[in-house]
RNA sequence: GGCCCCAUCGUCUAGAGGCCUAGGACACCAGGUUCUCAUCCUGGUAACUCCGGUUCGAAUCCGGAUGGGGUCACCA
């Protein structure tokens, strides 16, 4: 069997972290096996459409480091891919159902649904359409339609039997046919809903597994039904657990911090680093292995070995991983990454320089510039940081020496720093440790920098020299 | 509330009836390396939700309770 995969995005908003999650797993189940993994656009909601979504979409998925087979602007042997374009297809369809007796016209009115919903919640019985159009007649029906009045189509679900599906996670999942509405199919402006958009295109589109997220689940007997109605094949499901706040309490929402795609970049997370998250979040390699690179996930992925439980969105591990994919770029490539971070006044001659002293210090690129600033902006220095437990004048005579001794240093290297800094601490009466902080803190005006020989030497002479100056100053 | 799903350290998991005195990773704590921070290394705290059953034997199978999650639109 041809393996062919899809994600269908919507574009109502942001693309979520969940998505790409979701995405990936889709991709990588297709690629495991040779297969092709689609992208498809579901715009059939023209009222939450958001101008520029789609752009949005897929340049987030490509800066992720994903690409599709077939989809937007690629095209493929199943064009079209954007939904608004198949509109004639979603009625040809829904029309057939209805003259199968599978779907039926309805005439309600907005309005008289929202109120039979209410009365159905006060009552406490479940709220679901009342099927009123259903007992319309044909000749009723015909006369509605030929006045032009509004309707929907609506499916009819056959009651009294068990709709089941197989799901790759969970095993078998049963539903009461009586449990399901009638199912709105096509809205009243043409538009199909998801429900049948998304079996009519997963259908003519030969979509082989549907990997999509938990909240489906109580949907897809509407999707099955649609499916026997049809006397098609369904895909293969397999429904990802969710992801759940950082603080462990209900499904990842705005409210309770990021959940745009895109955001993260923007932090400074590393798509690869982001991948990997996701990778782990809620499976593992036969060999608990962590550390996957997206050639070594679509090699191992097995979409049955997902764990079924919604899983916490742990900030804390996707940093331990940032940080370990950050260490391992090349200084080089750390330099290209970090340009967007760079704040405007960074000195760029300086990068190569101050990245090596910094790289292993950063879990997220956004952090380049407050652990640099002070290579290249004024620096303010307390009087009290610099003399803590010491009396001001040892601490100046120090400051003093050590002015005098670097003045006269024709070598400024980390060696020659390091050899007379060390011949100052040995012949004053100052610990290591002490004598050290008092330098980097009238040097960098901060208690923790790289290491200090290091931090002198790229700063340069005329820097530090003032710098210091600057720490006597303060002592007066 | 109805329906559906789920249940091992704080978090993510390994575990398919005896290899479990329950393993790993993150986080946390302690120690080591070190001029601070970070990295790195070593060690530690910490879990089978509960109650019944099945079995010689249960984290693993079954039932129930409890808890958590999802979902109930002319949204996707």
């Amino acid at each position: 069997m041809t393996v062919r995969t899809r994600m269908a995005p919507s574009p109502t908003g942001e693309y979520h972290v969940g998505h790409i999650a979701t995405l990936l797993k889709n991709y990588a189940l297709a690629k495991k096996h040779g297969g092709s993994f689609i992208l498809r656009i579901e715009d059939t909601d023209q009222e939450r459409q958001v101008e520029g979504a789609v752009e949005k979409i897929l340049s987030v998925i490509k800066a992720y480091g994903l690409d599709w087979d077939e989809g937007p602007i690629k095209g493929g042997p199943f064009a079209p891919y954007v939904q608004s374009e198949r509109l004639d297809l979603y009625q040809k369809y829904a029309q057939s159902l209805v003259t199968q007796g599978a779907a039926y016209h309805c005439f309600c009115s907005k309005q008289r649904l929202e109120e039979l919903r209410t009365n159905q919640v006060a009552q406490k019985t479940r709220p679901r359409y009342d099927r009123q159009c259903l007992h319309l007649t044909p000749a009723e029906v015909g006369a509605k339609l030929a006045a032009g009045q509004s309707s929907v189509i609506r499916l009819k679900v056959p009651w009294g039997q068990v709709v089941s599906f197989n799901d790759l996670i969970r095993g078998q999942i049963n539903f009461q046919s009586e449990d399901v509405d009638d199912q709105v199919l096509l809205k009243s402006d043409g538009y199909p809903t998801y429900h049948l958009a998304v079996v009519v295109d997963d259908h003519l589109m030969e979509i082989s597994h549907v990997l999509r997220g938990e909240e489906w689940i109580s949907s897809t007997p509407k999707h099955i039904l649609l499916y026997q109605a049809f006397g098609w094949q369904p895909p293969i499901y397999a429904h990802i657990p969710v992801f759940l706040n950082p603080d462990g309490k209900g499904k990842m929402s705005k409210r309770k911090g990021t959940v745009s795609a895109q955001s993260f970049l923007d932090q400074g997370y590393l798509p690869e680093a982001m991948l990997n998250f996701f990778m782990i979040l809620g499976w593992t390699p036969a060999d608990q292995r962590e550390i996957l690179s997206l050639d070594e996930y679509i090699q191992e992925f097995d979409p049955a070995r997902i764990s079924p439980k919604s899983v916490v969105f742990d900030l804390k591990k996707l940093a331990w991983l940032n940080g370990i994919y950050i260490r391992r770029l090349p200084i080089t490539q750390l330099a290209q990454r970090l340009q967007p971070f760079l704040p405007a006044d960074f000195p760029k001659d300086k990068l190569e320089s101050i990245l090596p002293l910094v790289a292993e210090r950063l879990t997220t690129l956004s952090e380049i510039e407050n652990l640099t600033e002070f290579f290249y902006r004024e620096i303010t220095v307390q009087a009290q940081d610099l003399i803590g437990k010491q009396s001001t004048q040892i601490v100046k005579l120090q400051l003093q020496t050590t002015v005098a001794a670097l003045e006269n240093l024709a070598d400024w290297s980390v060696v020659s720093l390091e050899t007379a800094i060390r011949q100052l601490q040995e012949q004053a009466d100052w610990k290591k440790r002490d004598y050290f902080m008092l330098l980097r803190i009238a040097v960098t005006g901060k208690t923790a920098t790289p290491p200090l020989f290091e931090t002198m030497m790229v700063l340069n002479k005329p820097l530090v020299l003032s710098r210091l100056q600057l720490a006597l100053t303060c002592l007066q």
